[in-house]
DNA sequence: ATGACATTGAAAATCATTTTCAATAGACAG
DNA sequence: CTGTCTATTGAAAATGATTTTCAATGTCAT
């Protein structure tokens, strides 16, 4: 299926417009195989359509996390990137060399919800989990230097 | 033994001199129960000592941060909030209604990571884990109405 | 094709954070 | 305790990212 397509149809389903700025934005998103800021999407999407404006980029990014299409990434610096959205027990795997970052299956870790909720009264409904690391590519190049 | 005075110590220690501000911006973030923005603090702080400007809290933050001292809290709309650092095991549990924020004691997830590292190539050598929900006093709110 | 209205890009405005600067105050040697 | 050196201070200005405003344009249901 494509992924692109199906991201245009469900921002047409909650009342968007598809314009020719947005489909090369969710394309050039729904393709990268890093996280993004606004900025660095600019710069691609310019590079397919020059006349796009940073301040569409910010209104569509805007809309798109609104859907849960995509999602923040945490850095040692912040959180101003994004990424296609982590589903199910997905969770997030950055490069902190080159910036790649993948999705990787985690484990179930509701036994430890649940031994946290005990421990503390608190009543849990959401999580967060990320891995940082050097991708197979950035370790071969550590390793030959 | 007295934490805002080892905060202190360490910054003495690492060239930075003890003055009265940065005394207030350290109590008022050893004791805070939840995590605060730079704005939250300067107020906070105020309430100290109004003369207090708030590029001296912008300041201690960084000094503060580079010492590990201090660490951010992810939250749906960003990171622009810190707390105490996290030490060993230990993640963050963050209350979305009212900001407490307390730290656990989690998991040893090592096992995790080498499976990541088996499916993935990459070599992981930092995580990040927080959780999210609602403090027993806010619970206790909900379920009254 | 038409009309209603969402979307566009440019410019201006806003907001958080950083830099600049002269005055002040902490730490240390004597 | 005094003087010196230099880190730190708060105010103002500068920066950088993001948001708002606005008139023109493009999308889509009819």
């Amino acid at each position: 299926m494509d992924t692109t397509q199906h991201w245009l149809d469900l921002l047409q389903e909650n009342g968007c417009r598809v314009t020719a700025p947005r489909r090369v934005i969710v394309e050039t998103l729904v393709n990268s195989p890093r996280a993004l800021d606004a900025l660095d999407l600019f710069d691609l999407c310019r590079q397919a359509q020059p006349g796009i404006g940073l301040v569409t980029v910010y209104r569509t990014l805007e809309k798109l996390e609104e859907l849960d299409l995509i999602q923040r990434v945490h850095r040692e610096d912040g959180c101003h990137i994004v990424m296609k959205a982590a589903v199910g027990h997905q969770h997030y795997l950055v490069c902190t060399s080159c910036g790649r970052t993948t999705l990787f299956e985690g484990d179930d870790i509701s036994p430890l919800i649940r031994s946290v909720e005990g421990q503390t009264g608190f009543r849990v409904d959401d999580h967060w989990l990320q891995l940082f690391g050097r991708c197979p590519d950035c370790c071969e190049k550590a390793d030959v230097q």
